[in-house]
DNA sequence: AGAATTACTGAGAACGATTGCAGGAGCGTA
DNA sequence: TACGCTCCTGCAATCGTTCTCAGTAATTCT
């Protein structure tokens, strides 16, 4: 019932342990037709565990992401996993945006990865660098924490994709755009922001407290953001979204209120739809490979998992994936919307 | 630099590896302070490895899926994850659709985890049950084997699904009916083909060959069959797409081909797609709760483990989840395409 | 034929934890 | 003081591998 060891095999077929497991790395043994069918006959699987424990090499990597439901993640996962090569399993992990959760996460990992590709929750989030104190190689990708200039990672460019967000905006004529962005204490949250308010500064338009609103990379939040902005006196006329998920939170409430893109407001995305083509005009957004960053940061693990293999010195890479505009139809200057009519 | 052993804390405080032991398990230690500072000042970690090794317990379940990016899978996951509560760490894997590393995958999993929730590649694979001759608990999720009886298992009624969404196109007076639908030796591929091909048969309309159109559930074999069946000399006045992501590059085929929805073909979806209010008209779906199929996975599997531990017997438990029709604005009466343009 | 080389083999020590067992310290009771 | 009881402790075996080391058989060279 219960798994054959190694040393099953050794004795049905007659040898020692050690000829069984140099047949199982490769090396040339006498009687290996025998072992074989051992093998075989036994259902024997070498134990992971077992072998974790005495080579210390797990030949595995996880990814651990705070929502694995956002497409977004989904696909950096499979870029990451292209990337990976036969020789390692790539493990998913969700930390479902809960910080203890993510925390935890790491610790169990530790001694079962040979690396860790992370998504980390919150920037003053101390328990990565933690983490990778014990010597676990560890790359940032899409967030970072505090002290992640020790450490690789893989961005995308936030500040330029949301400068090119709001000057497209401003050249159509709009001064009063919102921002719905990601929580300020994560990267994309913060540095979307920072884009966003310099560029408003360079240009001299003066930022409204009220058009920048801290949402959470939900659709939910999306919604909840866009009724609200909605709701606003003055509201704006043009609106840039913080992420995907936000993005059809947001049309899903113009859509509710009917107000119309882009005649009574412009919205652009900041990162593009899935599946773009089919929502009805085209969002405009801002660009950036997914899959591909996905692979650059595994690319970048297992060149540090191989650093710290072979000893060398490498310094923290930073790799930053740049971004584009993409013209759909969701965009217009700007013609003002009703006054808001009371209740 | 790397990572402490339990050895070193004992040497550390003064006390017996066996003492830390103890302390960590949670018995009461006399040192119990001075231990806590040194595994706080040593940083360090129990090995996953040495523990699974000895207690062969991981505290660790998966989920294997073939194919992360597809938001049903995600679902499933989340599901999962949501049942298992704290005590588990779930992983997710990615078979990528491809045999060989499913197979491979479910070989390297042995010995890291205490179960596994799987949605197998194909009905004719083998490798699922041989697995479980090792005595691993497997949950079969959306997917079975062929000899899955065995096993336990959570499926959605595909064919009352498939059923409906014939069913509901006759009713409106359609006869040329086509289906995309997955591979047929994939559950439900071979059971969404077969609900509609019975529900054809009792209603007394012929099947046409053509009209059964075998995918690959992606959003580009989705796209593909519509092309092909609008190129039919006599097209369908309806179809019925067999997931989300075929229903997605169907609807991405006729919006090219500035087919219009529901005037020109109806359509209906197996599995509502993530966002149905943005496109327009919005697709009538078969609704089915992803989110809560991954659940009841993750609690069968968590009973199955529970037994082994137990030695209880339990008989295999099949569960199904139960499907209903949601109508919005993607069917209407036929009136049939105009006929078709040479080249 | 004898020496040197090659090609494989088995014994046994790790890896880092858990756990059964026997024993010792501390306490209460007679 | 002597005894028993409880509670904690350390020793050592164990989990299933890998890997070093020394040894044996087979082959080639002189």
């Amino acid at each position: 019932m219960s798994s054959a060891t190694i040393t099953d095999v050794a004795q049905r077929v007659g040898v020692s342990v050690a000829t069984v497991s140099r047949y199982l790395s490769g090396f040339n043994v006498r009687q290996r037709d025998e072992i074989e069918n051992a093998i075989h006959e036994l259902n024997y699987r070498p134990s992971a565990a077992a072998r974790n424990l005495k080579s210390g090499r797990t030949a595995t990597v996880a990814i651990v992401v705070p929502d694995i439901s956002n497409p977004f993640f989904a696909a950096i996962a499979s870029g990451a996993e292209a990337a990976a090569g036969p020789d390692y399993m790539v493990l998913l992990v969700n930390s479902g945006a809960v910080r203890e959760r993510e925390e935890k996460i790491l610790g169990q990992l530790f001694g079962r990865v040979d690396g860790v590709i992370l998504s980390p929750l919150q920037e003053d989030n101390e328990g990565p660098s933690f983490f990778s104190k014990y010597g676990l190689p560890i790359v940032f990708v899409d967030r970072i924490t505090a002290d992640a200039d020790k450490f690789d990672s893989v961005l995308v460019d936030n500040v330029k994709g949301a400068r090119l967000a709001t000057e497209h905006l401003i050249a159509l004529g709009h001064e009063k755009i919102a921002i719905i962005t990601g929580p300020l204490h994560t990267t994309p949250g913060r540095l979307r922001a920072e884009g966003y308010t310099s560029t408003l500064k360079r240009e001299k338009i003066a930022l409204q407290k009220r058009y920048l609103i801290e949402s959470d990379f939900t659709r939910e939040g999306g919604y909840a953001s866009m009724v609200k902005l909605l709701e606003d006196p003055i509201p704006p006329t043009a609106v840039i979204t913080g992420n995907n998920l936000m993005s059809i939170g947001a049309l899903e409430a113009l859509k509710e209120k009917q107000i119309r893109i882009p005649e009574d407001i412009s919205i652009i995305g900041f990162d593009d739809l899935e599946f773009p083509t089919l929502i009805e005009p085209g969002l405009t957004a801002i660009f950036r490979p997914w899959h591909e960053q996905g692979a650059e940061a595994m690319r970048a693990l297992l060149a540090r998992i191989a650093a710290q293999a072979a000893h060398t010195e490498l310094s923290p890479q930073h790799h930053m994936v740049d971004v584009h505009l993409i013209e759909r139809g969701s965009c217009a200057p700007p013609k003002g919307l009703p006054a808001r009519s009371k209740g």
